[in-house]
DNA sequence: TTGAAAGCGGTACCAA
DNA sequence: TTGGTACCGCTTTCAA
């Protein structure tokens, strides 16, 4: 089924039923209306890869991220997807898994369909895709990673600030000793974090002394997180997690340990993803802004003509604060 | 940048090229050397929608869902995409938000991109959409609605005898004000399942008294039923959610209403997502298989030759009873 | 206002 | 083992 099977019906050419379907030129009124009968009738759907290849423009927005089962990533979508949808553009997304090989693959299979840009928010970017990307023309924005240049938006989280406010407030709540749960150290995006938590922990060294531990990017994975943790013989009075997901599984952990939160201990999310605030109990964590994430990617992405985005921007965002009810005074003792 | 520009490149016809980026046929090793150094030099990246244009044949799954906050159809998501991958397709998916028009559009998407099968996780199905995806040749799987036919597999999680379960857990443990929370009621399928919640209270009728009400699917959705629920002087000690997701927002709800569950109030889930076992308290609910559902769902679509399904199937998922800590007996008086 | 025809970037068949 | 070439289904001049 093709434009010129409609075509024939509707006895007219190929290149007229193109017109009424994309409403370009004028088409006398009663032919317009015999072609869409035509179209009806024959239940026909113009075949989109060989619109977008005679077209030449793609109108799909590529968006790669590193785990979609963490919410924060799927609020980062949602948010771009809605300003795509309006716009009238698709997105198309792929889930890497923080695994390097699939985030290659991905990246060539957006290549290979010729999205109109790419946003890539994954931890796991190695320095020569990001040169690879950089080459190419397309449109990219990097979440964490990578320089701006001519093609290319990055957009930066200031974790340490947040890190640092955080490690601050549970000092000052008189907890001497911080263990912090991560993920994937290996990679540099995350790792920093790390070292983020450490750094603004040394600040109040040695009074106050710290640990690291690092699971998978997943409800289970904080829960291992915090086992290993409470069989280290460290005892923690506080747990700043890497982000809120990881968070709930420690929470988890930490209550069937028979330790009350935030009474025993206290637990720090970040991102402040919904969940965070309907747990038990509410996570005390930084928020992240996810929806602006999402817009940022669009416009430097999409937006042609007057609105067009300056490429090549750096945009930091500060993380804010957020105080619930999973932090507490430090216990006695 | 085109199979041309590699062709002239490696000095060699665009079919050879084609011939060793594919794999067919046999190629002199030394010229398929040459050309791939010629890729490799180029950055050469194929375009997919040529591919599939010429080949004809798609290597692509489309995969619409109603909602993808919820984890429940993330699970099946993911369950689908990684046998896709393992056997080289892709999977593109569409979130509708169950609403309607999204959902015809993102049929009309995915039958435009020439999709090898689609799976329609959706509620929001109307007779017509039904209809007109039964009549066109494509390899559809639609869960919850429809009826099997020649292309068409329908799987169906037996709600009815899920609720059935609970309810009478809640009747054995002494509960006579049972509430429901539902999203959607305007929907079929998911009417059906307050319904199906209705009827087996009625089994307890008079002694055992019901209410229903409905928000968004959604935490917030589950927390504003609640507040209705609260505020409508029904005193429910046991509240059924039509999912867990929505359950966790009825748990918080209760939480800041100074009502503690089970003890005031018992809570049931449906689906035992992940997080069903990560809040608190862990949610007595049903489990629904979706990693079953994802593999079911693929193979209806995707398997030829030896392993292909006997299409027009219709597969019935049995929900297993799952008891955690969110019910208990109810209160006195 | 409409039609004919030249691409878009591949695949695959037929010859060489 | 290779090259030439006719499509795949649509868009877009260019003429009529």
């Amino acid at each position: 089924m093709n434009l010129e099977d409609v075509a024939k019906r509707a006895k007219v050419s190929t290149a007229t039923v193109s017109r009424v379907l994309n409403n370009t030129n004028t088409v006398k009124n009663s032919t317009r209306i015999r072609v869409q009968k035509a179209v009806e009738e024959l239940k026909y759907h113009p075949n989109l890869h060989a619109r977008t290849l005679a077209g030449g423009k793609s109108r799909t927005i590529g968006m790669i991220v590193s785990n979609l089962e963490n919410p924060f990533f799927l609020d980062v979508f949602q948010a771009l997807e809605a300003d795509a949808h309006r716009a009238g553009y698709e997105v198309v997304a792929a889930n890497t898994g923080y695994r390097a090989e699939q985030l290659v693959a991905s990246i060539r299979l957006m290549i290979g369909r010729r999205v109109a840009g790419l946003a890539a928010i994954v931890s796991e970017m190695d320095p020569v895709l990001i040169q690879e990307l950089t080459d190419s023309k397309l449109p990219v924005v990097f979440y964490d990673v990578g320089n701006s240049t001519k093609n290319i938006t990055c957009i930066r989280v200031n974790y340490r600030r947040g890190v640092e406010k955080i490690v601050e407030y549970l000092h000052d709540l008189g907890h001497q000793r911080m263990a912090f749960v991560g993920h994937h150290s290996a990679l540099a995006p995350i790792n920093d974090r790390r070292t983020s938590f450490l750094d603004a922990v040394a600040r109040y060294s040695p009074k106050v002394k710290a640990q690291t531990v690092a699971d998978l990017d997943s409800l289970e994975g904080g829960r291992q997180a915090a086992r290993e943790l409470l069989s280290s013989g460290f005892k923690p009075t506080a747990i700043v997690c890497v982000n809120d997901f990881m968070a709930l599984g420690v929470l988890r952990e930490l209550r069937e340990a028979g330790l009350r939160v935030p009474k025993d201990v206290s637990v720090t999310g970040f991102d402040n993803i919904t969940l965070s605030e309907f747990c038990y109990p509410a996570l005390t964590t930084a928020h992240i802004p996810r929806d602006r994430i999402g817009h940022i990617a669009f416009e430097s992405l999409a937006l042609e003509g007057d609105n067009a985005q300056p490429s090549g921007r750096e945009i930091v965002i500060n993380p804010e604060f957020v105080v619930r009810d999973s932090t507490g005074p430090a216990p006695n003792g």
